[in-house]
DNA sequence: GACATAATAGGACAACAGTCCTAGTATGCG
DNA sequence: CGCATACTAGGACTGTTGTCCTATTATGTC
């Protein structure tokens, strides 16, 4: 506990407030009184809330990075890691039921209260969309990989949102076997295209 | 323009400030500015900014379900209908790409605001919810009805949000054609359950 | 040990929020 | 007309916000 800097606690702090209550909603008191720290001592480590903000999206994107990379590492198919992506939905259940998915809602938030740092926060969802590019295009599916991520980021979105406003577990596993369902339609169709290449790495 | 009385110019400045801005970020000062009107007269007409809110969401309830009756006389046939349900994305694809969903972002606020609210902010997407499941319902589609409504509501939902952050428009079309598509595959393999039964209603 | 720098605490600050109050003005009804 | 009620204006209020300042304590480094 005591290892982590109280820089880092901070932001660790902000962060988790910032996606429970929403960063305008988030103020300096809470979060001082979460990290049990002056609120004086704050101006020490951040000169402003948005530059807290920024460290919470750079420690977001480091965290999604590192998480992708996992992803990338246990999984053996392309098929496997981009089921991995989908299966947030309901190893994250618990949370996004309760305030939505940390980058949608953010990103949401930001672009009304047109913050400077939405190009930062949108970085979070580019970070998942050229991933999963590039695992539609290791599938086969090359000349729409983009486009496939897109869809299939749209699609959780969408789940996340529902979610959060019905709290309905149901629909979210049916949603979520549906797009297992339709990431096997993407598989077949990219190998019936390119068929049986001696997996070339 | 003067026909209106002032607590319905006061709603309507609210509506749409909310949906710009969000309602939090929103103050009184902005709304009686946008009115223009003084401070103090806004608590002859509503006691609180709470009160406001509960306003704007009955307003758009009356709106969304004025709506809903208008497609359900223009369409045709309840594949129509649906269709007019998904071209919102197009005909409001200017606001969208700015705010987002209007009815999303407003249901993604209150959750993180805990606002009391909520519920009331909910029954807009309940009316979709409903109206749409009664168009898969009268397509043929009544055993999973509702899952359709739901998973498609899902998919504009996600939409409208990566509209927002991305600002992609060809995005935007390419979800809709593959909506249709997907629309036309519900119509096809509910006819092939139910041969053509003479219209019954 | 002396001294510069970093970290912390706590209060001061102006600006703004939502709310309320009082006092004028308009409007409708008997 | 007379009077009650609705409407409007503008300021007072209380609490909170983000920000800043100063003073004190800890942590080095020479």
């Amino acid at each position: 506990m005591s290892d982590k800097t109280t820089r880092e606690h901070i932001v660790e702090a902000a962060d988790k407030l910032f996606y429970r209550q929403g960063f305008e909603h988030t103020s300096f008191a809470h979060i001082a009184d979460a990290v049990q720290i002056s609120r004086g001592n704050f101006y020490h480590h951040f000169k402003s809330k948005d530059e807290i903000l920024d460290a919470v999206i750079n420690v977001r994107l480091a965290n999604t990075r590192r998480m992708l990379e996992q992803w990338e590492i246990e999984g053996k198919t392309p098929a496997d890691r981009i089921r991995s992506f989908i299966n947030i939905l309901i190893a994250n259940r618990a949370k996004i039921k309760q305030y939505g998915c940390p980058v949608g809602t953010l990103c949401t938030e930001l672009a009304k209260l047109n913050h400077a740092s939405q190009g930062e926060a949108n970085e979070l969802f580019t970070l998942f969309r050229i991933w999963l590019r590039r695992q539609f295009t290791q599938l086969g599916r090359k000349a729409d990989a983009d486009a496939l991520a897109m869809h299939l980021l749209a699609r959780s979105q969408g789940v996340a949102t529902l979610f959060n406003a019905f709290h309905n577990e149901k629909f979210v596993r049916q949603e979520v076997i549906q797009m297992y369902d339709w990431l096997r339609s993407c598989e077949e169709s990219a190998t019936r295209n390119t068929p049986d290449e001696p997996e070339s790495r």
